[in-house]
DNA sequence: AATGAATGAGCCTTCATTCAT
DNA sequence: GATGAATGAAGGCTCATTCAT
């Protein structure tokens, strides 16, 4: 019975290795020792050492992306909407922690190819179109400006990866609800509700 | 009266380039060359390229800790506390724009000494006591988790070096704004507002 | 009866990327993936890539050293066994241009084994004699040094390695033609002819 | 008194190593053990291995290039030309042996960039335009064709890098004269001579 | 203060070769 | 015969750091 190939745990450990101590400075030899071979031998897998970076960061960021195009086209009130983005981002982030935080760390902000330039940009924009919705529908306040609202929203779940730990007592779908409800509500007491 | 050097340029290009290209991927030689000098010099004002780096993130990181020292003293409500909160950090981070991404990018979540945790806990629960008073004085809703609300706020702030430009056409004061407004009063329009 | 196998398209395959990048700088995988098969499964048929460049390079070297051979003893004048040795080593480098490029390029004038040392030496040898005993027979003129006319004659006809092309409208005929021509005869008009 | 910089002892040490081995087979760190540095001290003296070639060759091409040029510009009968020619390339061969044996295996013939190519143009055309005059003047016999009488002179004398050696006892001057004998009054003896 | 040559370790990558399947 | 994963050495190159001048 064939072993099967590598690849999987080479993924596993190169994301493990990116979030630990950044991309750059992971060494291809970190990476191979933390498989179990030689250096060189990583060579059967890539062609360089920055097609690791996109191998352990395409998978994710395509998922959460699928994610936010669906729940854009659903017919939902914005706030249940927002709701729903807020949780399959947390979820996201939970289920492939490492990954989703290699991404943050080393691709978004950074210049990279027009691919992630392109998957940052539709992205965001889907959310401010369904913010920007939410106002014109009166469902969000007139103060709302649906960029920089979208954005507090994304940095909110994006800083996750600073202190949430997955395996902690503290689940991301509690943390999902915390961040949307004060997004939504706000942090002061409603004087009628 | 120490004699003006080249200190101030030194650092400067360096927190511009730990900006542009990450810490690990800038060289000492980048940075001698920006200054204009030889890489060697540049071991007259440094003793290591992480000192350069301390030194890049130290005073932003000092002021910003200061102030919301200074406004968790004040006599005020939680909600203006909250609001002078994103005010002071979003002001500096125009001001320091450079130092202060470095400092996100290079310093905060990543495993360094003792004096950058110390730092970054006391920063977070100074303003986790201000949302703990809000809740407890009724000035807060009951629903808010003080700890994750407060790194709901941050994580906002936070990601403006994603986004944002100091030389841009949207100031940073309204950007402020925009972030506590929602952050306090939500996005969902009040029924009696 | 042997199988065919796939051995002539690997020396064909090999031979054209030795002559295109040189030897030092052709990988068993180009020749491989030239050939469409798996860089290890070349070990089937060779053991190592040196025996390969000498698979290359030893029939055309054994074949215009033989055609060497026979014209020397050959009871012909000095200058028709000349006229013959250069359109033979013309012929065999147009109808094995690219193996004769490689030995040209990677063995002659190389540190190789005494086998190529002594192919170099009997082909030089050979020729020396021819012009010795023309010189003796009062054939060719007194002032020609047998040994350095040869190594003249084989230089002209070594260098259309840098410029001849078999499948140019110049054929190499002609041009062995010319060579020789000029070395018989020379470039100066003769008053009496 | 500061030592010179090694600049020059790290092309000699180059030059005679890319002759011996061939450039692919040379690695810098036997260049810089020749030196007696460190492989990565090379680097302060050099931004590639390639431009350790190129400086290697350059000077040497250049100069026989200039003098090429000079001749041509002489009011000589084309006889004179081409033996001053010899002597010239020879002479240059002698004083410049491993260099321009280094560009004759390195550079000659390969697709390097157009800096190299337009100087073997030129060379060559240089001593077309001679031979041709020769040949419309009537001092050059009406069989001759100059473009592939040149590439046999060329051939002839670049050849001299297979056999010659500088420390020999046969001088550089005697083989020119030699091969300019032969390809101007030609191997056969002139019956009116 | 500044230079610039040198260090020495380490990095990404290539590659001839081996071998179990 | 063929595969493809793995090896292990080496190659070109980078870089933080040192130091004599």
């Amino acid at each position: 019975m064939p072993r099967p190939s590598r690849w999987n745990e080479i993924v596993d450990a190169a994301a493990k290795l990116f979030q630990e101590k950044g991309y750059a400075s992971t060494s291809l030899e970190d990476i191979a020792g933390a498989v179990g071979i030689w250096k060189g031998s990583l060579y059967h897998y890539i062609d360089s050492k920055e097609e690791l970076l996109f191998a352990v960061v395409r998978e994710p960021a395509a998922h959460i992306l699928d994610q936010i195009r669906e729940i854009a086209t659903l017919d939902l009130p914005a706030a249940e909407k927002i709701r729903r983005v807020a949780h399959a981002h947390a979820h996201t982030l939970d289920e492939t922690f490492v990954y989703a935080s290699v991404y943050l760390q080393e691709i978004a902000g950074r210049h990279h190819s027009a691919e992630w330039s392109a998957m940052d940009r539709e992205y965001l924009s889907t959310i401010v179109r369904i913010v920007e919705k939410g106002v014109a529908d009166g469902d969000f306040a007139p103060y709302v400006d649906p960029r920089i609202a979208t954005l507090t929203l994304i940095g909110s779940l994006n800083w996750m990866t600073h202190w949430y730990r997955p395996e902690g007592a503290l689940p991301a779908t509690a943390i999902a609800e915390q961040i949307c409800t004060v997004f939504l509500q706000g942090a002061v007491r409603r004087s009628t509700s």
